[in-house]
DNA sequence: GAACCATGTTGACACCGCCAACACGCCTCA
DNA sequence: TGAGGCGTGTTGGCGGTGTCAACATGGTTC
């Protein structure tokens, strides 16, 4: 057998970090982050209350793991939504696709959205932002293309030095949508938005 | 003396539960929604830990009236914006003046603004609710004038009748813009984006 | 085989939300 | 006038939490 075997002895698991991760990712959908403690994350994983502790400094580290996690996910949906778009049979413009992508994750692991953006993030090693990073940037490149494109011919902007306003202001449109649904504060007795469709109509900003 | 007089007594604090709303919105800025106890805003306020309950049930309606209190003010700070714009001496559109009393507004109290934007809202009794509903509903007057505004004379749509889905996309940009700020989740080491600009620049949604 | 080290365990501390039972003191009404 | 009701405060305790110090276990390395 070639795959690495787990340890034989009971007393060490083997897998304790890798199995935390999991069935935290898990408890954050089932019961939201304010009331996922690491304690019964160990007991469920068949571990004392303190084994945790090996693996994570602190809860905040272990919650940063999490989304460190959810952030390589979401720029794999990303990603994927981009490279999709060409073989859609509705034409959709990528930056539409990439709204409704964005949307379609948050909605499917609200909690975990929460997380990755909540300003807990923002006291967390470097290591732990990469993903989230990239993903800002790759929505940055698709604006920048679909601006580019639209401007064909009549002076468009050079590329490769994107907009961060631009892209701060998409980025904070979608955000905000996503938020305003996954926490329920559109009010309840109003018709609900079009979310969806909403989602597809990341606003350009006018230039400075 | 006509004014309603404290108690005599030692035993009774006489106006404990304002006391507890003011501490606990001192606090809430100081060291953030989460590791605010009631237990220590008790002893701050040199009362038992659980004399608290007895103004109310649990703490999650103890934060409601936090927020309640907080979308109070926000709703004066969105008026206000609104009634002085016209004195204004930069011509400024009521919709960007409301987007950066909206976003001053954040700034100033960010730790209560994330608690009156949680999931936990929508948990909450109507009566909590009241002055969110009124501060959206201003928006979307405000949106709807400056679109009849600057439709004039080329078929604007009847007044009265908001667009709210555009009121939503409008919400939603604010929104995310103003926690994309105070929650720190811009990249540290990208050059920062001139927020007041953003926050003055809410788009217009396209229509259906 | 001894020393090392990663990874478990136990026990304890301080803090938390919350509950039941009780204490105080004002107000009302017979 | 005095007895009861009631709003509001107190005490003590329960179960849960993050986290620390000290110790145990067992594979790896000289």
């Amino acid at each position: 057998m070639s795959e690495p075997e787990p340890r034989k002895d009971t007393y060490h698991h083997g897998h304790l970090r890798e199995e935390l991760i999991r069935r935290g990712l898990e408890a954050l959908e089932r019961e939201g982050a304010e009331t996922l403690s690491l304690r019964s994350l160990a007991e469920a994983a068949g571990v004392s209350k303190t084994a945790p502790y090996r693996h994570f400094k602190d809860k905040d580290l272990f919650l940063g793991a999490l989304a460190d996690e959810g952030y390589r996910r979401l720029h794999e949906a990303l990603t994927a939504s981009v490279e999709a778009g060409p073989k859609r049979r509705r034409a959709e413009s990528p930056v539409a696709a990439m709204g409704r992508a964005y949307m379609a994750f948050a909605v499917s692991r609200p909690a975990l959205y929460r997380l990755m953006n909540s300003p807990l993030m923002c006291r967390m090693p470097a290591e732990f932002i990469g993903w989230a990073r990239k993903s800002l940037l790759l929505l940055a490149e698709t604006l920048e293309a679909s601006r580019a494109d639209s401007a064909k011919g009549r002076g468009a902007r050079r590329a490769g030095h994107p907009d961060l306003d631009a892209t701060a202001a998409a980025w904070a449109y979608i955000h905000g949508l996503v938020l305003i649904r996954i926490d329920g504060l559109y009010p309840a007795d109003l018709p609900e938005p079009d979310w969806d469709r909403l989602a597809g109509v990341v606003p350009e900003l006018p230039g400075r």
